[in-house]
RNA sequence: AGAGUAAAUUAUACAGUCGCAUGCAGCAAUGCAUGAGGAAAGUCCGAGCUCCAUAGAGCAGGGUGCUGGGUAAUACCCAGUGAGGGUGACCUUAAGGAUAGUGCAACAGAAAGAGACCGCCGCGUAAGCGGUAAGGAUGGAAAGGCGAGGUAAGAGCUCACCAGCAAUUAGGCGACUAAUUGGCUAUGUAAACCCCACCUGGAGCAAGACCAAGAACGGACCGUAGAGUGGCUGCUCGUCACAGUCCAAAUGGUAGGUUGCUGGAGUUUGCCGGUAACGGCAGGCGUAGAUAGAUGACUGUUUAAUACAGAACUCGGCUUAUGUAUUUACUCACCAA
RNA sequence: CGGGGUGUAGCGAAGCUUGGUAUCGCGCUUGGUUCGGGACCAAGAGGCCGAAGGUUCAAAUCCUUUCACUCCGA
């Protein structure tokens, strides 16, 4: 897995404005032209707790690392964590990458069905 | 068996699979070890460390404020004193000075620092004058309290007891305590100004150091006489740097790597000193170090795995948040013997 | 990491220095004016001053702790 480190990076990838969202998360998505993907995981300041920041973006770490091999490839990803999902356990944050996955058609073959 | 006081322990367990960070070993694949807290938090104090002149002088300003001790240091801790609260175990306490001075005490009340409104008593036909702080009324606070004597009426005017002040003596390192004597005494506020005693330079790891890249963050000279700006509270002084001229380049963005970076006033066991905080000696332990930032997911076990909450230079305190289970010592009340 | 500022009526602000009465504007309610509405005139309601302690006879004001919001510097 390889993470976008740089904020130019973050900030170009919201520029592209091709954003979808759920109840927890909001995806962002913009293509790269390298061949592999990139992702980027952020919790704002809005989610007062250290520790809660840090849970909810270890979980999508883990989410991105199990089902990586799924997505397709030449994509930058950045999975932005919404106040919601201080609440949510890490099945339902699992549940809405895959809905909005599928709702981007980045799954790979017979998966977006 | 009820109510309570004080102190302390415990903190996402254990096993397996996958995954992350650092270190070590290895050519490599990989293997092994270690991996958030009691508050990591708030940033309320105190230090180390680094730079500013190896940090200066004076005044202002700021801080602390019962006594003695502990400590690197403190506004912290320990032991004690006084005051207040509780039947008690025990708890709370910014607690120097109001006789160095100034200010303030609204409204009410006659009067708020020195006093006569009503009342009482004497004189007087009366108006009024004088004496008087016992009683009334106001207020948070009213001229030491209360009783007896005394008197025209009264009054520390006199006396006993109590409270306060001063001096002496005794005890204690000291805060202070006790006794005796004295004259009879001027309220509160210093978390109002202030006085006294002690302490106090500033900035912070984005501090700072080194290297690379780049056309370039410079080189040489003069001067240090005066004026100016800056060195993060103000003023005065002192001191340092810049500011001047010439050469090169140019009015602009680059911001990468290494280091600081974890062994430190560390922790723990025993003995000794001390009422204690703590100190000394000897032995054991090696216990996160990232730089978009490492701890997560799933399964099983036990009654249960839950609260508050995540290191970013490092320590010592304080404050605040907090689940479950448990222990020790003590107090009060009731019952029984 | 460091340094400030603000919190007062539904909204926006004064008052805090120097402690005793919380004031102003808009809005709200009632009445008047108008054929009716607006504007205007008159009257009125609405606050334990972010929270908890302390000092004081008395605290929005002074002190301590705490919560929220917000700004600045590196």
């Amino acid at each position: 897995m390889i993470i976008i480190k740089n904020n130019k990076e973050y900030k170009s990838v919201y520029n592209c404005k091709d954003s979808i969202s759920d109840y927890n998360i909001v995806l962002f998505v913009k293509k790269n032209n390298l061949g592999y993907n990139r992702f980027g995981f952020t919790a704002a300041k809005k989610i007062k707790l250290a520790v809660s920041r840090n849970i909810i973006r270890r979980r999508l770490k883990e989410i991105v690392r199990l089902n990586e091999c799924n997505l397709k490839e030449g994509y930058d990803f950045v999975l932005m964590a919404r106040v919601n999902a201080t609440d949510s356990d890490y099945k339902s944050l699992e549940k809405s990458f895959f809905k909005l996955m599928k709702k981007r058609k980045m799954l790979k073959g017979d998966l977006n069905k």
